[in-house]
DNA sequence: GAGGGTGAGCAGCAGGATTCGCATCGCGTA
DNA sequence: TACGCGATGCGAATCCTGCTGCTCACCCTC
């Protein structure tokens, strides 16, 4: 595979420079951008591997550039720069789905520590999923079909492949209505309502599960969001 | 890191100059405003490191303005200026959750040294708190997630979480109850019972402790407060 | 050592807030 | 028209949280 590559978005010129040196030191490739207007474009421009994002810019901050990258690039990996003490901060930027975050001050070893352990997080999603086995079912992702051991079974809508994938990917932890709003859903997907994904889950469940009244495929945790129940050996 | 930000609140224009010269000849970032009722926004805006806040003002006075502060920013650094002979001044100060009082008139070299120990003291306090090594389990402060190293574990509640966090901040240090609920509660909490401390420190050793009866993590310091276990070398 | 006073531990409870599940509705599109 | 999708509203379950009242442990004085 060809070089990993990190997009580092930071006005502070000095601090962008130790950002940069640190992590080509480590090996790679890194692209820098200095205003967060031009931010998007570069993401786009670029498609970096991960994207470090401060939060304090001027022009557009860091929560509005996550918000607008999520919506296109809903698997990217991000790890969001934020100052010290500003605990709302980091609460914020992991709501809004960031993968993790660096508080500033920081020491190279601890970001590069966090920036590998997310590359490797996101790296461990297998992408081609395409069958999934739930117990006595088989969901055929790419033909959104639901097929059943004992015989016929139901057709899933696009939308609902895609959730159901996405849980399936993340099986066996519990996710967030949001973060599945924001990586599902994609696109504007910040001013639904949650309870939307409600909905969804309970229309696949009915579809998914023996008893979708005593679900146990996809299992809600409550205040946390939904799982799908990990695989049983 | 940048520069150590700081929010004087002082009416009197004289006194007001004389604080910001002195502060920022010693090379401090200040900020000013001489209104009570504009220092809340102000706080919020800025988000300093420190905060001198004068007792007497026109508007909102400073006890007002601390108990707002401590509500939103219950971490920052306070430290108030009060008139001489003012004795139950300072008492309330600091029973209200301020760090420290400077008496008028003071010297230059007086605040100073009392501005940089208030600064180191909440330096020391490492903010960044994710992650909890207790012995045999781990706690992930972010998730509010208890993990015993040989399986599962319990999830903390919101206010447990972060009495949690000040406890393990002021790790090694007995914690006032008082102090607690000023810090970790914030807000209305001095009409509150003391007790309800007690309450959620026995909650949080059910869930931390390998017996609650006799807690080895969280230590009860009669008649000084609750401190965490200081960590074993 | 006895006794009183204070602080802390320990249930149990109840009000309130959240969170979920579910039924239903309306809208837009094929 | 059928279907997919999102919004809304209601009720139920669950959780959080602080209070009360009691007991027990500790400390100090005599």
């Amino acid at each position: 595979m060809a070089q990993t590559k990190i997009l580092v978005v930071e006005d502070d010129a000095p601090i962008r420079r130790g950002l940069v040196d640190a992590l080509r030191f480590a090996g790679y490739a890194v692209e820098e951008c200095p205003s967060g207007d031009d931010a998007i474009d570069r993401v786009c421009a670029t498609s970096p591997d991960l994207l470090l994002l401060d939060v304090l810019l001027p022009g557009k901050d860091g929560f509005a550039i996550l918000e607008e990258v999520r919506a296109s690039h809903p698997q990217m990996a991000v790890v969001m720069l934020t100052a010290r003490g500003a605990e709302e901060d980091r609460v914020r930027g992991l709501k809004g789905g960031a993968d993790d975050y660096v508080v500033k001050p920081f020491s190279a070893t601890e970001l590069l520590a966090r920036v590998e352990a997310v590359l490797r997080r996101s790296a461990e999603r297998p992408t081609d999923l395409r069958e999934l086995k739930l117990s006595d079912r088989t969901v055929q992702l790419e033909l959104g079909r639901v097929s059943l051991d004992d015989g016929d079974g139901h057709s899933l809508s696009d939308l609902e492949t895609r959730l159901l994938r996405y849980l399936a990917v993340n099986r066996g932890r519990p996710v967030d209505r949001r973060e599945l709003l924001q990586r599902v859903w994609g696109g504007n997907a910040h001013e639904m309502e949650t309870r939307a994904v409600d909905m969804h889950v309970r229309r696949l469940r009915e579809k998914l599960e023996r008893d979708a009244a005593n679900p146990t495929l996809i299992l809600t945790v409550r205040g946390k969001g939904y799982m799908l129940a990990p695989e049983s050996p």
